[in-house]
DNA sequence: TTCAATGCAAAGCATTTGCATCCAA
DNA sequence: TTGGATGCAAATGCTTTGCATTGAA
């Protein structure tokens, strides 16, 4: 064992959700908390599976699923699509709400905050008279050292 | 039958990267084409099999996702992934480059340009050394109809 | 004790691939 | 005539589900 869990406060509100809503506490589903909030990168469900066998915290990837459900129903992570076949996870809490700038050739991903962005959704949704939720801001290009 | 591909410039762009490269003009392909062409619609795979054999145009599953990639290949078609375990496509020329509204409830896919949208992603990818290819920008939400 | 969680394996789906047959050029 | 296209069925890869067992409360 590694974490100690209860000095993240990612995985204090996983907790109280758990607590809330009356689903039990189990260690697995610290651990998969644990893994996403003392990350940085955006993390594909297999790549959980992989770290928390490699630590010896081995939990089974239908566990990893479900409990990334648990995580996205209690607003604690962010699930994204970027094309490659399969989806990538990351902590919410962390950061400000923030886009997307994917390079296309490694993979690497770079956030960035736009304020002009958000005011953007607001005013086209509007137009549209749409009511907005959320949105999706991603740039797909070569990063520097793709890039020749 | 029903289709005077000719009729359709999409189709004719089509006929003329298939012959650039030396690959065959099939019926199959013109038919997945000047359906596609033909639409307004973002469909997928699926219905786009659908609507060819329910017009008595029957084109194979496989051969279709094996046009869908020459139609991506050429540069005439779009593709999309909102997030519903499937992909889209759209006819590129028709229009020019455009964002979607997706409303979550009924799956209605709206467009809209904003010149706003592509100077920020020179913008944000310069500012990162990114050097940009593409972008995607979606904003989910309900629509009127859907919300209350 | 008890009801939900776990984890394996099997099932589901969209998409891709292998291969025998067919056809555009 | 012939190399590539077609289309079925099988394979793939991510994700979900069924079910017997385990464990949190």
């Amino acid at each position: 064992m590694s974490s100690r869990t209860g000095s993240v406060p990612g995985v204090e509100r996983f907790r109280e959700f758990l607590n809330e809503y009356n689903h039990p506490v189990t260690p697995q589903r610290l651990r998969v908390a644990a893994l996403l909030f003392g990350t940085h990168d955006h993390i594909s469900a297999d790549e959980i599976v992989q770290r928390l066998r490699v630590s010896g915290d081995a939990v089974g990837k239908a566990t990893v699923y479900r409990t990334l459900d648990l995580l996205l129903k209690a607003g604690l992570i962010r699930e994204h699509d970027f094309g490659e076949g399969f989806r990538r996870y990351e902590p919410c809490p962390a950061r400000p709400h923030h886009e997307h700038l994917v390079c296309v050739r490694c993979g690497k991903v770079i956030e960035f905050e736009s304020a002009a962005f958000e005011r953007l959704q607001t005013e086209v949704a509007t137009l549209h008279r749409f009511e907005p939720s959320h949105h999706k801001v991603e740039i797909y290009g070569e990063c520097e050292e793709c890039h020749n």
